[in-house]
DNA sequence: TTTTATTTGGAACAATCGTTCCATTTTTAT
DNA sequence: ATAAAAATGGAACGATTGTTCCAAATAAAA
């Protein structure tokens, strides 16, 4: 009955006037900055500057839009600190100037967001147990990258043998997370800077 | 014209059936596992078991509210840890207890609510500037406790002399702010203890 | 008992929430 | 030109948001 000619088979339709990875970086930061609640669907229509139709076609419902956005987030950071420490042989180095950009980071920006995964622990852990299991996984991979960058450094004989260093990993990364949080409210860098120092000292003889 | 008698005057009105500060810590609790921006006012009619109208005439809005169950925490909580503080004449081991004391609770919190200021922190400091100066007063306050403490174990020849009590005080303060975000999602209190007693090793010889 | 002040339950408010739908416009390839 | 597919603007949905108001119930002191 309705059997079509091969041309129309073969149409090809209008394409997406957005890009579709640049929306998601807009609604990452957008999400970063003021959380899962506090963002309204009209922010997000306002800030990504595509139809609210597009919106949903493209990314699913408010829910699943997020956690796209927070993927992209994750998957950006772990790709970065691989890449960091690959090009900082010195570990207790790599650490140090480490810490000093997560201050930096933490003083430059206008917008005090702090860190995407601290934010989105804080404000959705209590109830949301599917996002439990991406955080700590999360928080695994990243004192794994940790440990492993101490184990190198222990290996080139930079510090002592026989330390702790999956204590040292989760010290570190406690540390981590604390700098994020604490410059949210008070981005004093130069104060951090030494205490930084104090707990970096436990790897040196 | 309308001159009351003296009798009328003195009447007394019907007293509150409900204990004030009861109630307030009721909406502390939620507030604090759910945040703010989560939190409906139809929640806390609920959880408070008081009338909507009375919610308002006693409390305020929804705002002033939620910084009365603030305020309450924050009370409590420097009270409890200048309590604890001058109960525990050994520096390094009242750490030592305080941090644990941070793990098994993280652990053993089935709502895993972390802390109220921290949740807070992140959830309202990108565009709260008002909260600003209280978390930054707060903070302030934390540390300076933290170094009065250290400099009563320097005096008391607990440790050496000489160490930059300041930045072990924002040290410490920072690794306090970490278990709370890091324990909300695992709360492995056995590893976390170990990394601990790594920085602990700090205040040695 | 009467008076006074407060709580109480619930209705009502406008505003916003997340989401769906539709008619129109626009672009691409035939 | 024509057909297909996507974007667009905007209306519309019911539900929920924070807040206010009011009549009725209640408790304590006079």
């Amino acid at each position: 009955m309705e059997a079509p000619c091969a041309s129309t088979l073969f149409v090809m339709p209008r394409t997406k006037l957005f890009n579709e990875e640049d929306v998601l970086q807009k609604a990452m930061e957008l999400f970063w900055k003021k959380g899962y609640a506090a963002t309204s669907v009209q922010d997000l229509v306002q800030a990504l500057g595509i139809n609210r139709a597009s919106l949903y076609t493209t990314f699913g419902d408010k829910e699943q839009l997020f956690q796209k956005a927070f993927d992209l987030y994750r998957a950006t950071n772990i790709a970065g600190l691989k890449r960091f420490f690959s090009h900082e042989p010195n570990v207790k180095q790599g650490f140090q100037k480490l810490f000093a950009m997560a201050l930096a980071n933490g003083a430059s920006d206008a917008d005090r967001k702090g860190c995407f995964v601290v934010n989105t622990t804080t404000e959705l852990m209590p109830h949301d147990t599917t996002m439990r299991g991406i955080l700590k996984k999360n928080q695994e991979l990243f004192t794994g990258l940790f440990k492993d960058y101490l184990e190198m450094g222990e290996e080139k004989g930079q510090f002592a043998r026989g330390k702790d260093l999956q204590a040292l990993a989760s010290l570190l990364f406690l540390i981590y997370n604390g700098i994020k949080v604490v410059t949210m409210t008070d981005p004093d860098t130069q104060q951090l800077l030494r205490s930084v120092k104090e707990v970096l000292s436990l790897l040196d003889e």
